[in-house]
RNA sequence: GGCGACGUAGCCAAGUGGUUAAGGCGGCGGUCUGCAAAACCGCUAUUCACCGGUUCGAAUCCGGUCGUCGCCUCCA
């Protein structure tokens, strides 16, 4: 297995130091609605950690939580309320979020502002070293004093020193100085230590956390491209001069940012769509195909068009998936009972997941890995239409396990729920064939396609669909065919199938 | 200015030295169907921004040109 390493910015070997591998991914400042940049990460990671087990590894995950900065005590003054509150509210929002998105839960979320002491005990032993100095009740960081500052950003002090503007007043020795301790301002959140009160600084805790929950190295830390550069540079710096331990972190994995029109999506510049208004658009799957086709390591543009195209290619893995069920069940099921159906690892279908393995063993590569499940569902469908059902149990066995690695749910569509009964229906249902009239017709037409609200059109899609069953069998094809335009205008497709009709939801 | 990445079909996107340049979307033709839809079959880049070079051989390596993006300030 080989991972591309923005250390050495070379794709190495993957040996973890156990077989546990110790995996570290930044989280989120809770100030605002996540974005679908981080979306995007978490979605690249948590594929990285499903497929991690699946390769035979355990994993431990943590991910931080800054739940103390400036744009939370910005905004929570501004709106009057404690930074924790609204720090606790947007955490509640980011996962659940994450739970939308079906991204599995790290297995330690700490937060900066329970791991105070064990931040301040970092920076004592900083300023002991002499690796940092106090100035004014804050604390910095002394970056000359650290050699191989800027080997995973590749660049080097002098190149960009010369570029940093010396702010006035500025009480650090050297402007590419970082600050691990801020001195508190009035009506701060703060709390005590040795230099008096205040709070840590931005990259203090993920040094802390790391070395608190994973040991002084571990095997992979993730975080999107632009957080390389201070923020990984300067975890480095502290972790490794604390320690004294290198390397602080065996692998770096950087995923390449989203984009929105010729921009990075960010909360900064403002230019975001948010994880919760694309959810009301697409689904989970369909999100999860429109990131993982890209690789993770290629910036990744925000489209519409991209993520319907995703939309039809998730229907396609759905219909795969669940072509044993409603109407092929009973086909395949008594074909299966015949012919039995035993899968076990050596059968012409592991080839698929032979793929799938090269792919993902090299670098992560989902947009093969999705490749290999497309031809996966072709032989699904190509064994369904000649009634192949042991082959299609094999495939599908494979194809099921395969898309859950990448995380994908592909839930049954729902269509129990398409009998349910409407009372203003059963009046009508007495009536033959023969007996309807055409404002009957236009009634129920009128009736689907003004209401939109699912609970209450799917009594109507259903008596519809009956409806045009007996008229295509009396030949009546016209108005058949009408009722069926009408529904597709309205996002319900029906398909006309061997062994009867099928209503859909159009993705 | 420094550092890093990218430019592959109408669109999205793999491939990074060697048989016919993955896969998806879209489009076109066919099978099926009363007609559709879905599914299946076939077609849809002699060519990988451009110009040179290395090599028996390059989309893949090297140099240059043009264009795009990221980081150098908080940011997944």
């Amino acid at each position: 297995m080989k991972v591309f390493n923005t250390l050495s910015g070379q794709k190495e070997d993957f040996l973890p130091h156990g077989d546990e591998v110790r995996m570290y991914v930044c989280g989120v400042t809770p100030y605002s609605d996540a974005h679908l940049g981080h979306a995007m990460s978490y979605i690249y990671f948590d594929a990285i950690q499903r497929y991690l087990q699946f390769h035979g590894y355990r994993v431990k995950y943590v991910q931080n939580i800054t739940d103390i900065d400036d744009k939370i005590i910005d905004r929570a003054a501004r709106l009057g309320v404690p930074a924790r509150e609204l720090a606790e509210q947007y955490i509640n929002g980011y996962f659940d979020d994450m739970d939308a998105l079906n991204i599995r839960r790290a297995d330690i979320y700490p937060r900066a502002t329970e791991e105070i002491p064990e931040m301040l005990k970092i920076i004592q032993s900083l300023v002991t070293k002499g690796y940092a100095y106090p100035a004014q009740g804050s604390i910095y960081f002394r970056v000359k004093n650290v050699p191989d500052y800027g080997k995973l950003s590749h660049r080097n002090l002098d190149s960009m020193t010369a570029r940093v503007r010396i702010e006035p007043g500025d009480e650090k020795e050297n402007p590419m100085d970082f600050v691990l301790w801020k001195a508190t301002k009035p009506n701060e959140p703060s709390w005590d230590s040795p230099w008096g009160p205040g709070r840590p600084g931005w990259h203090i805790e993920c040094s802390a956390m790391s070395v608190k929950y994973l040991g002084e190295t571990i095997d992979i830390h993730g975080g999107g491209q632009d957080l390389i550069f201070p923020h990984h540079e300067n975890e480095i710096a502290q972790s490794e001069s604390f320690t004294g331990k290198k390397p602080f972190v065996k692998y770096w994995l950087h995923n390449g940012l989203l984009q929105l029109d010729e921009e990075k999506m960010s909360k900064s510049l403002g230019n975001l769509v948010t994880i919760k208004e694309t959810l009301k658009k697409y689904r989970a799957d369909t999100i999860r195909i429109f990131i993982l086709h890209s690789h993770y390591r290629t910036p990744l543009t925000y489209d519409e068009g991209t993520l319907e195209a995703s939309g039809v290619a998730l229907r396609a893995f759905s219909d795969a998936k669940w072509k044993l069920s409603e109407p092929y069940a009973e086909i395949n099921r008594s074909i299966s009972e015949a012919q039995g159906t035993k899968t076990d690892g050596t059968t012409p279908a592991n080839k698929y997941r032979n793929r799938f393995i090269s792919a993902m063993d090299n670098d992560f590569n989902t947009p093969q890995a999705i490749a290999v499940l497309f031809d996966l569902a072709q032989d699904i469908n190509r064994a369904v239409n000649l009634n192949h059902a042991d082959k299609v149990i094999e495939h599908r066995n494979i194809f099921i396990e395969l898309a859950g690695v990448l995380g994908l749910v592909l839930p049954e569509p729902e269509r129990e729920s398409l009998t349910l009964d409407i009372k203003e229906l059963t009046e009508i249902k007495g009536l033959t064939i023969a007996q309807i009239k055409r404002e009957n017709l236009e009634y129920l037409l009128e009736k689907t396609t003004t209401n939109h609200n699912v609970e209450n059109t799917e009594g109507h899609i259903n008596y519809l669909k009956e409806l045009r069953d007996a008229l295509r069998k009396d030949k009546k094809f016209k108005l058949a065919d009408e009722i069926r335009t009408r529904l597709y205008g309205v996002g319900i497709v029906l398909e006309d199938t061997p062994k009867g009709t099928v209503p859909k939801r159009k993705q």
